[in-house]
DNA sequence: TTAATTAATTGATTTAAATCATATAATTTT
DNA sequence: AAAATTATATGATTTAAATCAATTAATTAA
């Protein structure tokens, strides 16, 4: 991580504040910004470890980033993304366990790293805000049982073009409209949907000839979402 | 469910108090108890629907409970088990949404009811059972994400070995402390670990000539526990 | 107590997806 | 710009586990 020249603002005037701590009052935001630091992390960087002790809440004010857990034999599962105005690193704190997976920048990121001691005394005074963070935990385990059940249930199509619709979920599109605005690489895909690379490429070519998605180098673009939903089999 | 003359004591003095709710005070536990219903589930009887607007918190007094969701084509994949202490339907209470998935007895169970309004009311008014609730949530997020990868990941032979630890853990042992605690059928079973009824039968009498456990009829002995996790491949 | 369901078992066959093996293209690093 | 690394792509082969099929055992209902 990089502690340089960057200017993110305090939480006061954050124009992130849609989020979680958007129940905060200025008081609340104030000393939740009192001796926050900034951060930037480069491409690939990894922004905390599972495994490792939490002593800080990570606030993205930019960027996007991709929570993974390591499964058998180190392969790769990713659980989750998260971007702007999302927190991250607050259940490790809030329940004094160490982070449950890794937390890895996908671009570049700013991040606010605000720490476990200022953000239970806020968290303590404010039930709203503890409220959101119920209502955030539940929101997370419903799409992981969701997905739990995709993984066991569904065909390697189906869950790719589950984790398609996730990736448009999470992180839209470019000013296209069409063209999914995040670049994960086939292995990334695969680590997602839970497959192997080998098959991910085959499984994008194929969603590709039934004209569902199109490839353009790293894009991808979806040119037709609801077949594209077809083909994940979803019923909810 | 039948409503009759069963004798649930008061939350103040409930010996289950080790659990969810052993943070409230006095004053708190008379208010949670307040107006409660108690009921007798039968087993195989349906305590709440998946889908189904929620409007109670139910605290299990006595029983063991199955928390199932729907996957394709009707398929059932188990996803928590829940006993004496344990409270369900909390997330859809606090978060305004329908129950997450579908709880049904296992056995005959004596379950406390108490409405939304009430519990809602006690939780906004004690931060200590907030963070208990996060915390509990956090734990359940992290093993559905550890499930998640499990199923994603982990072979056949692996993930029934890892069921059986589940139901160890959840449910414990007899008196012999080695015949487990539960009865669940084979496809139970299967639904757990995501796979067919076939595969699970076929695999149990894999575990078992391996002298790894042991079936006697409906139940199911753990000989060798160390053994059993050795077959899981857990790693953490 | 017999009939009817439901659950458990075992064998044979199929299949989806992993693995193995290379080849080529695209990035990064030097 | 060349070398090295990493990512994408495709074909051939293997395999774990699902599916299909039929039998027996155990519950539950009539």
């Amino acid at each position: 991580m990089k502690k340089n020249n960057i200017e993110i603002p305090s939480c006061t005037n954050c124009e992130n504040s849609a989020g979680i701590l958007c129940s905060l009052n200025i008081k609340e935001k104030t000393e939740l910004s009192c001796g926050k630091l900034d951060g930037i992390f480069k491409k690939g960087e990894i922004i905390f470890k599972e495994g490792n002790n939490a002593y800080n809440l990570f606030c993205i004010h930019k960027g996007k980033v991709k929570l993974s857990k390591l499964g058998k034999d180190g392969k790769e599962q990713i659980v989750r993304f998260a971007k702007s105005g999302d927190i991250l690193g607050y259940r490790s704190l809030l329940s004094n366990e160490p982070y449950h997976g890794t937390a890895t920048a996908m671009v570049e990121c700013e991040i606010c790293i605000i720490s476990k001691e200022v953000f239970q005394k806020v968290n303590e005074d404010n039930y709203k805000l503890s409220l959101n963070l119920i209502q955030l935990l539940s929101k997370d385990l419903k799409s992981a049982e969701q997905h739990l059940i995709d993984v066991a249930q569904k065909t390697v199509k189906e869950r790719i073009a589950e984790a398609l619709i996730l990736l448009v979920n999470s992180f839209g599109y470019l000013e296209d409209k069409i063209t999914l605005n995040v670049n994960l690489t086939r292995s990334e895909i695969a680590d997602l949907a839970g497959t192997t690379t080998e098959t991910t490429i085959r499984t994008l070519s194929q969603l590709s000839s039934d004209n569902v998605i199109k490839l353009e180098g790293k894009n991808i673009l979806i040119t037709n979402f609801k077949k594209l939903v077809q083909s994940s089999n979803t019923y909810d």
